[in-house]
DNA sequence: TCTGGGGTCCTAGGACCC
DNA sequence: TCTGGGGTCCTAGGACCC
């Protein structure tokens, strides 16, 4: 960093991103409200069935599907802006949201068709912006210091010029804040959506900051807020008026003092442009709950093809790992995992269905289930050194671990 | 009217090793 | 013989995020 750039950081958030790229698809949708959600089978036929000929943008708005016939297990990812007056929201289950606006269109989710679009603007950026950090299918950080004429006006003048060549390049609207962090940045974005650009200086902690709720702090969540309101902290200038040492009495060493300088708007943490992903996971909630005795065939196909998607994935992006498990969900919402820690990295299906065989021999299976997934954890490049090591001899620990699935297995 | 799917990171206890 | 650290790996659960 030269000694006259000062730290520049973007957060860059696509605008209703899934709805935004299904009203390319479909332009006579917009105005409407709309929600994409649940990817339940139903949805997904009635669209295919939708009457043929003619182009996408020729289908009558009559032949889609209303949310309040369709309302089945699931949740809302998405709602255009004219659903969002209803009060409709990400996250909120399908029967709730059909309560709040029947009327509203449903689509089905198709992550492919957005991660296509995800690709193109993430391009745009990086040709633009070198230094990005991948935040998810539609959110980037970006380092503005270093780039050219990314210090004008604080860097709104580079905002400009990126939510404009995305525009250009894909048809699709963005929200973008700059700040001297990510963290400040991050809350930046919000400020003004959609299409928005705010511009956050240091000086401005304590008039644009500090009257906003904690939970706007990106790693405070329902459970940090509702402690902290219990404390009587509300904003984040509440949360900064506290002594460092009283916030780490009450929350813990890390977190306390996290949260002290979060509240002050410090965070040195740097744009990251390549990560390794740890754990590859499928995982599946049933159309309604099933019983291990009762649905045990049912069951056991879902769980081998859970297997297999798995190692596809792994498969497919060149991974290997070594730690194996499931996750459970019960009809009660409670979750239980197990997972195993085998000699050797693997990516095979038939190797991954058997530990996770054996892990599913740990576990409670009186309730019924709501949800079934496996995972495949401790992962490296299956090109790597390490992937391809011989099995080392077997420690007295995975013979233990062996031992203790062996026996539970009698039963 | 209950609440998807795919991730990351942290904590905490026990085993094991030095 | 007893006590005691530190460090790492493994496992289960949980908070949080997109």
């Amino acid at each position: 960093m030269t000694a006259a750039s000062i730290r520049r950081i973007a957060h860059l958030d696509m605008d209703a991103f899934y709805a935004s790229v299904e009203l390319l698809r479909y332009p006579q949708l917009r105005g409407l409200p709309v929600v994409i959600g649940g990817g339940r089978r139903k949805v997904d036929e009635a669209i295919r069935n939708l009457p043929a000929g003619g182009t996408l943008a020729d289908i009558p708005v009559e032949a889609f599907p209303l949310l309040k016939d369709y309302a089945g297990r699931g949740v809302i990812t998405t709602a255009t802006y004219p659903a969002r007056q209803f009060g409709v929201g990400s996250a909120m289950g399908l029967m709730k949201a059909a309560k709040l606006c029947p009327q509203a269109l449903i689509l089905p989710v198709d992550f492919d068709e957005y991660r296509k679009y995800s690709r193109r603007f993430k391009q745009v950026i990086t040709e633009i912006t070198p230094v990005m950090e991948d935040r998810g299918v539609d959110e980037v950080y970006i380092d503005f210091t270093e780039v050219p004429g990314g210090q004008r006006e604080g860097g709104r003048v580079l905002a400009r010029l990126i939510q404009r060549s995305i525009l250009e390049a894909t048809g699709l609207t963005c929200s973008i804040g700059i700040a001297p962090n990510k963290l400040l940045a991050k809350m930046a974005s919000e400020f003004d959506k959609p299409k928005g650009i705010s511009v956050v200086f240091e000086s401005d902690l304590q008039t644009r900051i500090w009257p906003l709720p904690c939970r706007k702090v990106n790693g405070i969540g329902p459970k940090a807020d509702e402690k902290l309101q219990r404390l009587g902290i509300r904003t984040i200038g509440e949360l900064a008026a506290r002594e460092r040492d009283w916030l780490v009495q009450n929350f813990g060493k890390a977190t306390g003092a996290w949260m002290h300088e979060v509240a002050w708007g410090r965070d040195d943490r740097p744009v990251v442009t390549e990560s390794e992903p740890v754990s590859m996971s499928r995982e599946t909630t049933f159309d309604r709950d099933l019983q291990a005795v009762r649905d045990r065939a049912e069951l056991g196909a879902i769980f081998t093809h859970l297997c297999e998607k798995v190692a596809e994935d792994l498969q497919r992006k060149g991974y290997v790992g070594k730690t194996i498990g499931i996750k459970l969900r019960y009809d009660d919402f409670k979750i239980a995992t197990r997972d195993q820690t085998i000699e050797s990295f693997t990516a095979d299906a038939k190797t991954i269905r058997q530990t996770a065989g054996r892990c599913l021999k740990r576990v409670p299976l009186e309730r019924p289930l709501r949800l079934l997934g496996v995972r495949v954890g401790a992962l490296v490049r299956a090109d790597s050194a390490e992937a391809s090591q011989p099995a080392p001899a077997a420690t007295a620990r995975s013979r233990a671990a062996e031992g203790l699935a062996t026996t539970a297995s009698l039963f």
